[in-house]
DNA sequence: CGCTTTTCTGAGACTCAGTCTCAAGTGGTA
DNA sequence: TACCACTTGAGACTGAGTCTCAGAAAAGCG
């Protein structure tokens, strides 16, 4: 019964094909310039189908496979690790379990996060990351309640950290997003920088 | 030269009595189901007019005269304080030099925040205390380049504060919000919470 | 005060996102 | 094959946001 229907296949291809079509679209014209039309008719299919597979025209550059992965692998960590040390790990576990047409894919969709800013709006918006996805994980990961104070303030700089990543990705374009977020995970370990630098005057 | 003139009066009147309406019917019917000809006609003045005076129907949520108030509170701070300790203080001292009058508005715009998402969203991703922004003020405050790593690792580190402060009012309504983010910046003065803490198994 | 110039407003047309309904088409299954 | 469930396309509808234009109102000036 695990039989992959022909209609499963079919409608894998009309959503892969759309935010295909999309991404295409949106990186040759920009986002605001192309319609759902637009893309629609470039994907054969009517207006109708495309909102029936993505609820908004910002969800068709959301529809990510990896996320979930990086929760998967956060899961399979051995007790025993330092939360922000299994993070990291989890991090890079979960990026190189990744096949070579997602890391394309992933690439493309960061690529125009950085271009087009209402992508980055919506991507920093709804990513995985956000504050009380984190702090779900992390709470059961330590073992403590959802709602306890130490966990939404990690859960917080966790988010934060992701914030910076993505600055210092957009600054410096062609640094590698994972590695960069895990970078800064890590530089947080022995507190946080310049926390304790004595401002000077303007 | 400095008169007021009719004009300005006029104009203030109107975005006022625009902002005062759109607030009330947002709080009473929701955000979506007020459309922006309910505004237009409860403020008596045409839809043209609204978005004359807003370029979105979210912006009239956003319209604020705080966030400014921290930026000028924060250079007030004197030479040689400790960064994160500047950053709290001058929290603190903004909200203080708020009149009653913004308060109760600033109360209201955090209300919806935490009423309706759609306002939340919109609250969280044009606020203040974006990454950017406040790399920028911080950069200046220690003297060192805008795109200089630890600069952005620690104004991403404040902006995650922000997210954090926000669901620990979310969870806990009535909890003031200024007071809870100036807790979790102290926080983090020590390291960051949890970080060191062993996962356990699920 | 009257006249000209500048600014603001209202009306209405237009595009596009997003929702909904309904009829026709297509795959799954017996 | 024949029936059922799911999927699609067509098209109507609401509301946000943009644009243009003509008229009203305020500002500035003689």
């Amino acid at each position: 019964m695990a039989r992959v229907t022909l209609r499963e296949r079919k409608k894998a291809r009309t959503r892969a094909e759309l935010q295909r079509h999309a991404l295409r679209l949106f990186r040759d014209r920009g986002f605001a310039a192309t319609t759902v039309d637009d893309i629609a008719a470039a994907a054969e299919v009517s207006r109708s189908t495309f909102f029936r597979y993505f609820p908004t025209k910002e969800d068709v550059v959301l529809l990510d496979d990896v996320d979930p992965l990086y929760e998967a692998a956060f899961r399979a960590i051995p007790a025993g690790t330092p939360l922000l040390e299994a993070l990291r790990r989890s991090m890079r576990a979960a990026f190189a379990s990744l096949d070579e047409e997602k890391r394309v894919l992933e690439e493309v969709r960061m690529d125009l996060a950085r271009t087009i800013p209402e992508i980055g709006a919506v991507l920093r918006e709804r990513n995985a990351f956000g504050v009380d996805h984190v702090a779900t994980l992390v709470a059961q990961a330590v073992g403590r309640p959802a709602d306890d104070e130490d966990v939404v303030v990690f859960a917080g700089v966790v988010s934060g950290a992701r914030l910076a990543a993505q600055v210092l990705v957009q600054r410096e374009p062609g640094r590698p997003y994972i590695e960069t977020f895990v970078h800064v995970l890590g530089r947080l370990a022995d507190g946080v920088p310049l926390a304790g630098a004595p401002i000077v005057t303007g």
